[in-house]
DNA sequence: GACAATAGTGTGTGACGCACAGTATATTGT
DNA sequence: ACAATATACTGTGCGTCACACACTATTGTC
């Protein structure tokens, strides 16, 4: 029997939510721009399109995690993100949070069902 | 400033979504029922409400992950869930989809941003 | 001038964890 | 005997977000 991969597809997909936010959050204590931002988390092994990185970035503005400011000096207009107080903060307990769900689904899925 | 607590616990859930399919399907090697899964999953250290793990099995099932069966000998008629043979190899490469994603949020949490 | 790369915005959809509401019966406590 | 609690389950609607689709604009390369 083969797998059902729009079945996977969505699965896999659920598993992203959330932790697309504790990604793009980890690399904001420097500022960075969308664009270079997609680059380099491609580079460190998160997958991500421009369509759902820049909503992202606006929301994450919108939800006081993040502050922008437009740098217009150079050949293109890049708009620069980078974290706010507020934005530490929930970014140092939603890591927490990962590290103890981590560590639970590690022991739920090595523990042998009876 | 405090923690927007209503930010925080709605991306805690977002975190959750998905996992809870993994913590489920890894219990269902053997046949379980909805109320002692509830129980067991929670001393595994994964917290799980009657409300959302009953709909969640049912879900599992409609998707051919599991497949159930009702045992009425006993003083209360109980629905036994188990992995059918598709639920196997989904649950296989979700895991893998899992490990390799902790591994990627692992190393992007700890790379320190220039 | 055509095409690719760079850099961004706007909008609607599908899926799921959750909350709310409910049913039914067995067991326990008074 | 009756009330409270525990056990065991079903039905339904909502809020949220990753994604897909569509789009704009300018620079760089050939």
């Amino acid at each position: 029997m083969s797998i059902d991969k729009d079945l996977l597809d969505n699965l896999r997909l659920e598993l992203r939510r959330g932790t697309l936010v504790l990604s793009v959050l980890s690399r904001m204590n420097t500022p960075k721009y969308g664009y270079a931002l997609v680059q380099s988390l491609q580079e460190l092994g998160v997958s991500i399109e421009p369509n759902t990185l820049y909503p992202l970035l606006r929301r994450l503005e919108s939800q006081g995690l993040l502050e922008s400011r437009w740098e217009t000096d150079g050949a293109k207009p890049r708009k620069y993100y980078h974290r706010t107080s507020n934005g530490n903060e929930i970014y140092d307990v939603l890591l927490e949070e990962w590290q103890q769900m981590v560590k639970a689904m590690t022991h739920i899925t090595e523990e042998v069902s009876p």
